[in-house]
DNA sequence: TCAGACATGTAAGTCGTTACATGATTCA
DNA sequence: TGAATCATGTAACGACTTACATGTCTGA
C-alpha cells in the first residue's frame, strides 16, 4: 500500500495562499512552520514537479533580468485534493524516540548515565522551550494590539485574524508539550537521586556489615 | 554523511540482555517497548545479518526438530558500540506532524472544520491515554508489591528492581505528554468556540444592520 | 568586490513500511 | 483439521536528508 505523501500536501497547502517558489515555500516553512514541519530542497523540488505532472499545480517562468523563478500555481484539481486531505482522518505518527530508547536502557547501567542523560535532554528541551516562548509573545502581543509583525506578514498573510490565532495555538500545542518533557526531566530526576542514594546506603551498609 | 542507524542500536540493547532471534526482538519490542519504539521485520532481519557481518553480534542456529531458530548473542565488541551509543549526544528528531499542519491550514477554513479536526486528535489521544495508565497502574502495582507481573518478565527480565522503575518513568513520559496534548484540546476547542460565536455574532449584525 | 541572499536542481544513500512468500508446530 | 503462533526472509516502494553542482543579484 502506498503510503500518504505529506509533502504534497503541506506545498499545496500554501499553494493556496497564493503563488510560490520551491524557495519561497522552503523559507516560509522555516520561518513559520518549523515548529511543527520542515521540507528539503530535495523532497521540494521533484515533488513540486510531479503536481503540475498530476495537474494539481501549474509553473509559470517568470523573468528578471538573467534571473528565473519557476512560480507555482495551484489548480482547481490541487484545492480539492487539498481539501480532501484535510477532511481525511489523521493517522498517528508511530513513534520513535531515540532519547527514550536510551533511557530505557539505562536501567541496567549505573544510576549517574540515567541522571546525566535526563540532564542532557533537559537542556535541549529548555533551550526549546525559549524558542516556544519568545515567538508566542510575539504573536500574543500581535492579537492583542491587532498588528501584524512585519516578520509574520509572510506566514499569515492578508486575511489575517483567524490565521494569527490557528498560528498562536499551533504554537501553544508545542509550548504545552515541552513543558511537560520538562515536568518529567524534574520527576525523573527526583526519581533516580532517591535511586542513587538508596543505592550508596546499601553499599555503605554491605561494606560496614 | 551517514544518519545514525538507530535500529542497530535498539537490536543491540535488546542483545545485550540475552541471545534473541529476530521475532523475539520482534516481540519484545512490541509487546513493551512501542510506547516508544518499533521495528519491522524489514529491517529487523537484514539489520541483524548486517550486525553479524560486522562481528558486534553472532549468529548460532538451533534447531528442534524441523524448526530452525537464529539466536543472535551479542559480541564484546557489540556492548562496546552499544555502550558508546548510550553515551553519545542525542539528536532530537526533527518533527512533522501531519496534524499540526491540518491545524495550522483550518486558519483559513470555517471554524467549524478546525473544532472537527481537534475533536478527532481528542479521542485518539484519550484512547492513547487510556492504554498509558492502564500499563502505569499494572507497572506501579508492580513495583509496589516488588512482584514482577508474568507478562513483564521477558521486558525487564531477571535483574529487575531497577529496569521496572525505568520502565514505569519512561511510560510516565508518555502519559506526561498525552495529558499535555489533551490539555491543549480543552484549550484549543475553547478557543475556537469563542471564535465561533463572535462569527456568527458578526453575521446576525450583518443581517440585521 | 565579495558575502549573503536568491534560485534551481540532481545523485547517492539511508530509513523504513508493506506485501509477498514460505514453512513448522501447537493446541483446541 | 485448521487457526494461531512461531519463524525467516525478500522485493518493491516511498520518504527523506545531505552533499554536490551551478549561477544571479543586491547592497555594504
Amino acid at each position: 500500500m502506498a503510503k500518504i505523501r505529506k509533502t504534497r500536501f503541506a506545498i499545496l497547502g500554501l499553494l493556496s495562499w497564493q503563488p510560490m517558489t520551491g524557495y519561497d515555500i522552503k523559507k516560509l516553512v522555516e520561518l513559520g512552520l518549523s515548529h511543527f514541519w520542515n521540507e528539503s530542497y530535495g523532497q521540494l523540488y521533484p515533488t513540486l514537479s510531479q503536481l503540475v505532472e498530476e495537474g494539481l499545480a501549474v509553473k509559470k517562468t517568470k523573468r528578471q533580468g538573467n534571473r528565473k523563478r519557476h512560480e507555482f500555481t495551484i489548480t482547481a484539481a490541487g484545492r480539492r485534493a487539498f481539501l480532501e486531505w484535510l477532511q481525511e482522518p489523521t493517522e498517528q505518527p508511530r513513534v520513535r524516540s531515540e532519547f527514550q530508547l536510551k533511557f530505557f536502557h539505562c536501567g541496567r547501567r549505573p544510576v549517574a548515565e540515567g541522571i546525566r542523560l535526563v540532564e542532557e535532554y533537559q537542556i535541549q528541551q529548555r533551550t526549546t522551550q525559549e524558542m516556544f516562548v519568545a515567538s508566542e509573545s510575539v504573536l500574543s502581543h500581535a492579537i492583542e494590539h491587532d498588528v501584524v509583525p512585519e516578520e509574520l506578514d509572510s506566514i499569515v498573510g492578508n486575511n489575517s485574524t483567524d490565521q494569527l490565532l490557528f498560528f498562536l495555538l499551533s504554537l501553544r500545542h508545542g509550548v504545552l508539550a515541552v513543558e511537560a518533557r520538562l515536568a518529567w526531566c524534574e520527576e525523573t530526576l527526583a526519581a533516580l537521586k532517591r535511586l542513587q542514594s538508596t543505592h550508596s546506603k546499601a553499599a555503605k551498609k554491605r561494606g560496614t556489615g
